[in-house]
DNA sequence: GCAAATATCCTACCG
DNA sequence: ACCGGTAGGATATTTGCG
């Protein structure tokens, strides 16, 4: 029989020394189902030497297997490696395990130039092999079989002929999603599964019903834990989504359910628990557990990624219309019968957040997942190169392109792109023109790839392509990988772009295409950098350094044609160049640039009046619609002090819309009197910073490691990326001795106001404001009268 | 021997 | 674990003076 499934996830089983491949789906009619195929075989490639005796080398490979865990198959295969014809022995085994085995004894027969593609997972080879797509409709040719009891679905199937994907990524109309939160009680840092109880766990689902399970009030959470399996079971998700659940909540429950002897048995597989899996993402058997942290670290805007910033910025869940409750406080919450109901609404908002950022991230995930190949579990967990690895690995396999192994290589560093030195100062009317794509452009002009570069040939402009500065060389035909992977992408790029055209902004269609269109983007924008990657498959120096080149090599000519027509030439970055906008010869600039290099360049914005520094990459614009840009400085820098940015930013606006430098100084003045008089409230003056080592690591005490240390020595755990928040406060001796853990700081008269004044506002003001004529002792002077206004002022008289 | 100058470390930005 | 180029603060080290 024929069936049509959405593929949830797949892994496989051995059983009875014989690896069955299971799929997890969705059918039509909405069942959930498991898909048994039973007639795929781990392999991997042999890649053989040209003039050599195959037969030879095929009995010297049998006569290594080992009858107890045999070499099944070995037949000779032509493929390409590297753009090359090649001859390699496709080497098949019985179970995945047998792969590992053999592939180190293989690879040093002689006549055997590499083995590849034996670290390829059984599960992700199967999805390759049969071009599945995650989150994407197929149709398989089945028998039901009697559906085993270890299985939570309505039905299985054994595979038996055909199968396919079919173009949908509808998800299905009845899927069900849970979102949930654990909330833990700790009275001394860290919570420790051994010790500490889950007070409160909180689900919401997709019916948007929210369910609390709490501990009972001497805090035993043993049917805490049982209850929310239990409602797992019941509900039955498709999907579970939490926020930094990978991090804690799923460990936390793992740990503490073990601990107290509740088994985690929620997931789709009867006794499996969830466990942490590929890229540290945690498994949950037959059911996609999304972390939806990892999408929004993703969101460059936000600074400070907790659950209730980014549902926030999102417009999820407004930060003032929900209850925030500091994790330190958390017990004191449990405690105070008159203060529980206030920590039970603090878990639902965060449950309803987690729901909401759900519905803005999971569509994309979906897509991204269908494209890269990535179960909608992994994908978010997997970092941009391995996305861009999956997919092109899955493209390699349709060109019949043997998939290079990942080798250790030292770093090698190249030059990369040119910024110009702005013209500092004030400029009216400017235009911002961009190359769109510029480096995918150059690899398809130039046909850029490691299958496609030249090494031991002399180069002939005639057949190659030649990088400027460099030298390299790349064949001009036939199309390399690269090209034909990124033209595709493009294109598809393109098609999904005009096909939403079809469909009201406000659909459901729309939506679906305009994440596709955002994950092709993703691919395509990541395929430099992969390539100068050194923990690449496809890694390729020169290819990386080429591209580069030839995009200094564009954005130079394309500042001669703009001098040539008369335009002046405020700044550039890589493939953006900022011109006097003179529409009439701008458009010309557009069109001599198509017609020379070949190139697209487009107007991307155009500004009223925009200001520069003396600095490459920070500039300040004001655009026709009166909103303001802020590139670069301080005020979208997530280590300034909220107050400095929020300083720097009114500054910016009174110089560019008002111009007025007055203003502005009283402005300023304003925040420095407020600060001394205690109005500013403690969380504008934390400064966030980065913890990207261990502490023992850091070779200088800088504030943040300083402040990590009292954090640590007050049991609180600090890892790597963490984002320590501290305030400076008063005191002698060196910045970083005076870096306070904000959470520690109650008493605002113990903040060093100095610091803030003359290492924050000061210096982010005066960056704009010593453009515009003001010196930092006058701005200094208007600071140190600020708040202390004599009586002679307080009549309205002059200052002296 | 000290303060100023310079070097190094470090983070977060731009495209 | 995608790239290189860049600014600028804080700390650490060296330099210049006489």
């Amino acid at each position: 029989m024929i069936i049509e499934f959405y593929f949830l996830d797949n892994s496989y089983e051995v059983i009875g020394n014989e690896p069955h491949i299971i799929i997890w789906g969705i059918k039509r009619d909405g069942e959930r189902i498991v898909l048994r195929d039973r007639r795929f075989r781990p392999y991997f490639y042999a890649i053989l030497d040209n003039n050599v005796d195959y037969d030879k080398i095929m009995k010297h490979i049998k006569t290594s297997s080992d009858p107890k865990s045999p070499i099944i198959n070995i037949e000779l295969v032509e493929k390409k490696y590297f753009g090359k014809p090649v001859k390699a022995f496709k080497i098949t085994t019985v179970i995945p395990e047998y792969v590992r085995k053999y592939r180190e004894k293989i690879r040093n027969i002689p006549g055997i130039i590499d083995v590849v593609e034996a670290d390829i997972r059984f599960s992700m080879r199967y999805i390759i092999d049969h071009d599945l797509k995650p989150c994407g409709w197929h149709v398989a040719e089945v028998k039901e079989i009697p559906k085993k009891p270890i299985y939570r679905v309505d039905r299985e199937y054994e595979v038996v002929g055909d199968i396919k994907p079919l173009e949908d990524t509808t998800p299905p109309k009845d899927l069900r999603l849970i979102a949930f939160d654990i909330e833990v009680y700790t009275k001394t840092g860290t919570p420790k599964p051994e010790r500490d109880p889950v007070i409160i766990i909180g689900v919401m689902n997709d019916k948007e019903e929210i369910k609390q399970f709490l501990a009972s009030d001497d805090k035993k959470d043993k049917n805490t834990i049982m209850e929310f399996v239990k409602y797992v079971q019941e509900y039955d998700p498709d999907i579970i989504v939490g926020y930094n659940s990978d991090g804690f909540d799923w460990p936390y429950l793992i740990d503490r359910s073990k601990h107290i002897g509740v088994k985690l048995d929620l997931t789709r597989r009867v006794g499996a628990i969830p466990k942490t899996s590929t890229y540290g993402h945690i498994s949950v058997p037959g059911r996609l557990n999304s972390d939806l942290y990892y999408f929004a670290e993703e969101i460059p805007e936000v600074k400070i990624k907790s659950l209730e910033n980014v549902a926030d910025y999102l417009g999820v869940m407004k930060k003032d219309e929900r209850v925030l409750i500091e994790y330190i406080d958390i017990p004191k919450y449990w405690d105070d019968p008159s203060l529980r109901p206030k920590l039970l609404q603090y878990n639902i908002d965060d449950v309803k957040s987690t729901f909401g950022l759900a519905d803005k991230f999971i569509p994309f995930a979906m897509q991204l997942s269908n494209l890269t190949g990535l179960p909608l579990d992994q994908v978010g967990a997997a970092s941009v190169g391995f996305r861009l690895e999956w997919y092109l690995m899955r493209e390699a396999y349709k060109y019949g392109e043997l998939v290079p192994n990942r080798v250790e290589r030292p770093a090698e560093s190249y030059r990369g792109a040119v910024v110009l030195k702005p013209v500092k100062g004030v400029h009216e009317n400017i235009a911002v023109l961009d190359f769109s794509s510029m480096y995918p452009n150059i690899m398809i002009k130039y046909n850029v790839g490691p299958d496609t570069i030249v090494k031991d040939e002399k180069c002939d402009p005639d057949k190659h392509y030649i990088a400027p500065e460099v030298g390299h060389c790349f064949r001009k035909e036939p199309p390399g990988f690269f090209k034909r992977v990124l033209t595709t992408l493009l294109q598809l790029r393109k098609s999904i772009k005009a096909e939403m055209k079809k469909y009201p902004p406000t659909s459901y269609e729309y939506r679906i295409l305009d994440e596709r269109q955002k994950a092709v983007k993703v691919l395509a924008n990541a395929t430099y950098g992969y390539m100068g990657w050194v923990h690449a498959r496809w890694y390729c120096r020169e290819c990386a350094e080429a591209v580069t080149a030839w995009g200094r090599k564009t954005i130079m000519t394309a500042i001669e044609i703009a001098k040539s027509l008369g335009l002046r030439v405020i700044y550039g970055d890589t493939d953006s160049l900022f011109v006097t906008y003179d529409p009439e010869k701008v458009n010309e600039l557009i069109k001599l640039i198509q017609e020379k290099l070949g190139f697209e360049i487009k107007i991307d914005k155009v500004y009223k009046r925009v200001f520069f520094t003396e600095a490459k990459k920070r500039y300040a614009g004001l655009l026709e619609d009166g909103r303001i840009d802020i590139v670069g400085f301080e005020a979208v820098r997530g280590d300034w002090a909220e107050i400095a940015k929020e300083v720097q930013e009114k500054v910016t606006e009174i110089l560019l819309k008002k111009g007025s430098v007055n203003e502005a100084i009283d402005y300023v003045k304003k925040v420095i009197a407020d600060l001394k008089a205690g109005k500013i409230p403690l969380d504008k003056l934390v400064i966030w910073k980065t913890l990207s080592k261990r502490i023992e690591e850091y070779s200088v005490d800088a504030p943040h490691v300083v402040a990590a240390k009292k954090l640590l020595k007050a049991g609180i755990k600090v890892s790597v990326n963490d984002k320590i928040g501290y305030i400076i406060v008063k005191g002698g001796g060196k910045i970083s001795s005076r870096a306070e853990p904000y959470i520690f700081v109650k008493d605002p008269k113990i903040i060093d106001t100095e610091y803030y004044i003359e290492h924050q506002i000061i210096p982010a003001a005066m960056r704009m404001l010593s453009y515009f004529g003001v010196s930092e002792t006058q701005l200094r002077r208007a600071a140190a009268t600020a708040g202390q206004k004599s009586l002679f002022e307080f009549f309205g008289g002059k200052k002296k």
